[in-house]
DNA sequence: TACGGGGTGAAAATGATTACCATGTGCTAC
DNA sequence: GTAGCACATGGTAATCATTTTCACCCCGTA
């Protein structure tokens, strides 16, 4: 039962290691390119796998972190709670309005919203303020086939938000 | 092994049933009547058992719940996701600001938002639209308090939320 | 070749929320 | 009142996304 004593592992998190693109991160990286709409961890996870990459899902949420922490993904969370990914197209972040019945999601402009936080900083005399705005309904294309089918719910067209409301 | 078979228990959900102001129910509501900021579910059950109310935990869950799709208390979810709630003190849903280190919340004008919703939900063609809007950052006393003391985070002053910015 | 900081990932731990389901209770029809 | 039933309750087990652990791998450098 002696327990392992060796030297001093002193295995600290390194406050801000440098990037580097290995084979999964790489792999992570694109697959989210691939994709339009959000993606949860596992859904990323299990696409990669199907597409031949080996990679730990503690690999992919790491990234996913990593990936968040620098900005380089807009996250929302479902109504599960459940954390979902997007590459983040442009610079600066973004909010999107989600179908809840397809997963399609489009980018929305919040300038209005961004304002309002603000004010509401200073007036509130709050510092490093945060904001979470997530917009979610029924998109035209559901809504329609849904008259249609008085029965279930429409299922889920694709994935989880891969068509685009844009055009 | 024979399975109890009785009958047909037909244990159908029930689409809406007549709110039974039971023991347990009307202690949840006081709790959260006594209570200014938000509260887990969990926080709740503890704060109960400890004033001597029994009640099981799946109740309070479920009154939570209840009180929720009855629109009669405010959600939140912390940034590990976890669910807070909040009696909600008028009529309508109102927007929140919570301080990341005490959890003093505080209620805010959300007008703008409240607009601005309803503007991109007609331009992007979608139905049934629901928002999601919170906002988190570090009030004046905690900032304070940090200048002052420069090492660990100021502790929580209180359980979640129960100060007020009011005043 | 030895060393050391990153990285990885299988497996186990967490922890909030839910599902089950046997048992209790408020109401109402008789 | 009392029976009967829908509604409620709560202990326990199950879910399930995410986090921790920690032994091991990779690769550039001394
Ligand atoms: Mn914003
Ligand atoms: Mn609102
Ligand atoms: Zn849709
Ligand atoms: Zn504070």
């Amino acid at each position: 039962m002696t327990r392992d004593l060796r030297p001093h592992p002193d295995t600290r998190p390194a406050a801000s290691a440098p990037w580097r693109p290995t084979r999964q991160r790489t792999a992570v990286l694109n697959a989210l390119h691939g994709r339009t709409g959000f993606t949860s961890a596992q859904e990323l996870h299990e696409a990669l796998e199907a597409d031949g990459v080996t990679i730990g899902l503690t690999t992919v949420y790491r990234t996913l972190h990593a990936l968040d922490r620098s900005g380089r993904v807009d996250v929302v969370r479902d109504r599960t709670g459940e954390r979902l990914y997007r590459h983040r197209p442009t610079d600066g972040h973004r909010h999107y309005i989600v179908c809840r019945a397809c997963g399609l999601s489009a980018a929305v402009e919040a300038e209005a919203v961004e304002r309002w936080a603000d004010e509401v900083a200073e007036t509130m005399g709050f510092a490093e303020v945060e904001h979470t705005v997530e917009l979610s309904g029924v998109c035209d294309p559901c809504r329609t086939e849904h008259r249609r089918t008085a029965a279930e719910p429409p299922p889920p067209r694709s994935g989880r938000g891969d068509r685009r409301a844009d055009s």
